[in-house]
DNA sequence: GTCTATACTCGGATAGAC
DNA sequence: GTCTATCCGAGTATAGAC
């Protein structure tokens, strides 16, 4: 039986589920307290203001979107490998935390300040090595010519979207009980072949 | 010379932009008056309130993405020029209008209430005709076998994901001054030529 | 550390003069 | 129709007792 969690973490659950859902300007102090069952003022004995609190969510949410692509992106694998790799492992990681990628996106939107430094910071581990690589197969003949930028695009997309548009594929392909889990699940292998047709391979 | 606009047209305007750029929670009626020019009572005035004054644009908005795609995707066309014609045109529309998707869909999960009367009005009339259309290809081998959720799911995530990405995508690609604009003028093609091939074509 | 009470600011909405 | 002034609730933040 575990010991329930101390009132440090409770707060820090609840406010990631309140920013992630309503994001920064629709999250209400009071919204978070409820759910972390204390009152509001101890929200700012623990963080001092509304923006401390989110700062800390908004950083490992952050990271949590692009740890994992970082990591796949630049491990040691054939190109085809990489690309069924980072299909199944990053449906996999959003499934465990929908929201993040909708709440990461919108709020980056809105904080250009945010965007700097996280530019400067990982930016430069995403890219560079795959982008060699698919030049590297295409002067090979081995895939298509395409540019790396839309291949990477096109990954990160198909990944990406069906979970920022639930609601709306959810109405349109007329989603009902257990269909959209299943649809998403579906969707590793379908993406993952349908990547590799669409280079060529 | 134009007359100059109404006011009533120009909050209408002012208000798109707040509310499209902000989103309802962050948009406030004193950022929409500065941005048309008057103060915040005519807002009152001519809307009720912020939530009729919403209600307006989410509509409208909410049509901007449908329309042009339930065109498309009823349209009388072999498919492999629907799908062409579908992401020359749907990317057109959103470079016209570039905030609408994330808006759409970020105001659409936090208000179950309008995805319900949505899903009556319109889902029926999107997607049923291309699904038949493409079961129609698989069981004439004319392309690889698929489900219809996933092309069409995978078409569109192509299509829009760009733009509710745009400063991460520009980021991570480390794109400056028109290189995004550029990026997207060649998706156009890119995506055609990358969905016919997926799909076997 | 946790609570109650309260201060203070912001933002949506209204009243009423012109 | 347009303005100024103002109300009032909501929401963040603090003071202070226990």
């Amino acid at each position: 039986m575990e010991k329930e969690k101390s009132t440090e973490e409770r707060i820090l659950e609840a406010a990631r589920e309140v920013f992630l859902e309503q994001g920064y300007a629709g999250a209400r102090m009071q919204a978070i307290a409820d759910r972390a069952g204390i009152n509001k003022s101890m929200l700012h004995y623990y963080y001092r203001s509304k923006d401390k609190l989110f700062e800390g969510i908004f950083r490992t949410s952050l990271m949590q979107v692009l740890a994992p692509a970082i990591a796949v992106l630049n491990a040691d694998l054939p190109l085809p490998v990489k690309i069924e790799r980072f299909v199944h492992s990053y449906v996999d990681q959003i499934v465990a935390h929908p929201h993040v990628p909708a709440f990461v996106l919108h709020e980056l939107g809105r904080h250009p300040d945010r965007l700097k430094q996280f530019a400067g910071e990982h930016a430069p581990r995403m890219f560079p090595r795959f982008a060699a690589e698919v030049r590297k197969a295409v002067d090979a003949g081995e895939i298509h010519p395409v540019q790396p930028e839309h291949v990477l695009a096109n990954m990160v997309a198909l990944c990406v979207f069906p979970f920022i548009a639930r609601p709306m594929i959810e109405a349109v392909l007329g989603f009902e009980g257990r269909a959209y889990h299943d649809f998403i699940q579906e969707r590793k292998q379908t993406v993952t072949d349908f990547m590799l047709k669409g280079l060529g391979l």
